[in-house]
DNA sequence: GTGATTGTGGGAGAAAGTGGGAATAAGTGG
DNA sequence: CCACTTATTCCCACTTTCTCCCACAATCAC
């Protein structure tokens, strides 16, 4: 499982190492599309392809079902892990998510999120916010046992 | 699986390099056809012969039908890769989608598209419209655990 | 302290993308 | 049927980009 949050670099060929806590997790590549909030998400080949199977099997002759897959597939890529645990962010995905040669790696479970600091910070505040988190989340039906 | 986006260029033969990501899949060859949105589909043997073989099946006479017979046949194309990774685009598929020499190649999961770059800005205009966005995963219930 | 692991940077060879020449094939008109 | 023009195919060459590999500093484990 994807947890915990880090401060890592991307090197100038747009490289970013992978936190060594997730490199297991990765050892069969990993994908990467831009998620919904200017960030990138980065899923197993599992999670990732059970996604896309769905969208795959939409007629070509709705115009709805081909703009979800211009979403979900021209933001997409296949990544390998490196010798050194780092993979490569192609170029569109750092400008769509306007990241620079900071970034933060958040773990958000079963995938994890690329963000740049400045967005993460936005979003970190909104998590802050004790108003917004006292009654955002009561619609929600979770019972720890 | 056709992923990620590219600009390439075409030369002043109607030559497109193919991405070399996606020249494995291309390696039996292609067919190439109009799009529904002013662009040009390329899709593998397998893809175009099921697509294909779905409106033959259908009835001639269905106006609608005859109609997509002639948009799928008439603006199709068989196409060979050459050695360096290239496939030569008709010339009246080029005027068809509005080609020039640069030219946004995407992909789409189980075929990829061609766009001229202004036909492609408007499209990602559309997707990167968040409302868009909700409105199209509004259909999917996604949880990828 | 010492050895392994982690995060970062960069160089060299390989591959990708592009362009063009020349031979071949195809279409056109007499 | 033949000459002529146009388009297509097959090479080869060049530049840029990418990928693989190694090196090094900082951190962690014991």
């Amino acid at each position: 499982m994807f947890l915990g949050q880090y401060q890592h670099n991307l090197d100038n060929k747009g490289r970013l190492t992978i936190p060594a806590r997730y490199r297991d997790l990765l050892a069969e590549g990993a994908y990467i599309t831009q998620g919904f909030d200017r960030n990138l998400m980065v899923m197993t080949v599992d999670a990732f392809e059970a996604f896309s199977q769905r969208v795959r099997s939409m007629s070509i002759t709705d115009p709805k079902a081909r703009l979800l897959r211009r979403l979900l597939f021209s933001k997409g890529e296949r990544l390998e892990v490196d010798k050194s645990g780092r993979i490569l962010i192609p170029q569109f995905l750092r400008q769509a998510a306007n990241l620079d040669s900071e970034v933060v790696v958040v773990g958000v479970g079963d995938y994890f999120e690329i963000w740049s600091p400045q967005n993460w910070n936005e979003q970190a505040a909104r998590l802050q916010d004790a108003e917004t988190n006292s009654d955002l989340f009561a619609v929600f039906d979770i019972s720890p046992g």
